[in-house]
DNA sequence: TCAACTTCTTGATCTGAATCAAGGAAGCTC
DNA sequence: GAGCTTCCTTGATTCAGATCAAGAAGTTGA
């Protein structure tokens, strides 16, 4: 991997904190690997043996309950960072959601490489600061969001999320984009059941607020009224 | 402040990073400062002017909807940190549950000291991957467990963080503990009504699980039993 | 000691979302 | 292009927890 200077992400993914040679350096303990939709790179409760940096695609990091139930708590876009560094195990699992590449390390390697790296180190708390902020604001979407709100406000989110593209820093809100997740996904990041997910993009639909061309298009036609519905702060 | 050697969370709190000399010139740009019960120090949306240590008490991190729901997204105790770094507006309010004592600090100062002391930026992204992780099994909790569930696992999770005392990094599982919240703030960090939590509580004394010698005070009776409840991982 | 207040509990009823139950539509395989 | 399979939609019904309502228990203060 000697190919960081044309990588799609460099200026977004946490890399962009390191000089040219210290990219060079970290680029020595990382390869490049592609995964397929539907692969596992960590399981919830396993040690934490890799980090990595997406380039392309989009991954989902679950938790679930002894039976099954299962709950999405990460969704993960280009330019991000995946994995625990610093702990043993991971207490969550990782999954594609399309076909994807990955800037991949050992942690033990990455976590060295990072402990050595301040500014590296600097990028990747924000990174996690960003995180958290992000993560208790789905809390407050969890416990208190109506199926309505729950919906409109991840619409809005994916909107902006999948708006973050290529290199440039720069984003747009996409008003037609492909949801990288199907029915059944849409409810397991928002705590629902797929036929509520299901009834409430529907109506959606039927009010004229989103258009749904196929399964995964969505199309926001009243993105003020969508905003409305999403109870944002 | 010159009196760090003395603080009861010095081997706990992110400061244990630092070297004497190193804690000498933190502790100028702080100062140790009371708050009361109910005093809000930070609100959502404000500018993030402060960022702290906590020294005694618990306070609640919390975020709300336009209409007034609001979500309790984290509780902090005793040699936790409180603030949002490197970020120009909170995204939420901290308000104390308990009259507490704070070593505080202008967030520009912090952010100052943290970028040029790597040690202190190290700990304080390992409590913040940990706070992440935390915030992530909440959201399986708001997401997918029942009001039982739900209350047993902060039942649980009150008795472990409310076991970590002092300035020993030892920590015990507490079998009888005073709640930091009442009903209502158990509810909003359950995503439940107070009604509901009252009477989950009720069914779990009536079970004999637990007692209830007061409003505030919890004794677990039963703790396999509660954590059979709690649909821990 | 009592009045006013706050907080908590308990009961009755309602309701939003879950569950149960059929189909329908789009992709794949042979 | 017939038959699977997977994913999605829609309808009927149920139910966990919310809401509405009343009072009990504890607290504060004169």
């Amino acid at each position: 991997m000697r190919i960081c200077s044309h990588c799609i992400v460099r200026n977004r993914a946490i890399c962009a904190a390191l000089t040219h040679d210290e990219l060079e350096a970290l680029s020595q303990l990382g390869r490049k690997q592609r995964v397929v939709r539907g692969q596992t790179l960590v399981w919830e409760g396993d040690d934490a043996l890799i980090v990595a940096n997406v380039i392309t695609g989009v991954l989902k990091v679950s938790m679930s309950i002894a039976d099954g139930r299962e709950q999405i708590v990460g969704v993960v876009f280009p330019a991000d960072f995946i994995g625990r560094p610093f702990g043993q195990q991971s207490p969550y699992s990782v999954t594609a959601l399309s076909d994807a590449e990955l800037c991949i390390f050992s942690r033990s390697n990455f976590d060295a490489f990072a402990r050595s790296h301040p500014a590296l180190e600097h990028k990747l708390l924000q990174r996690t600061l960003e995180e958290l902020d992000r993560a208790r604001e789905w809390m407050l979407l969890l416990g208190k969001k109506t199926a309505t709100e729950k919906i409109a406000t991840l619409l809005l989110e994916m909107s902006s999320r999948l708006g973050e593209v290529g290199c440039s820093v720069e984003q747009d809100e996409l008003n037609i984009f492909e949801l990288p997740l199907d029915r059944q996904q849409i409810g397991d990041v928002l705590g629902l059941t797929i036929e509520t997910v299901s009834r409430q993009l529907s109506r959606l639909k039927a009010d004229g607020v989103i258009d749904l061309p196929d399964r995964r298009l969505v199309a926001i036609q009243n993105r003020s009224r969508l905003r409305d519905l999403s109870a944002a702060a």
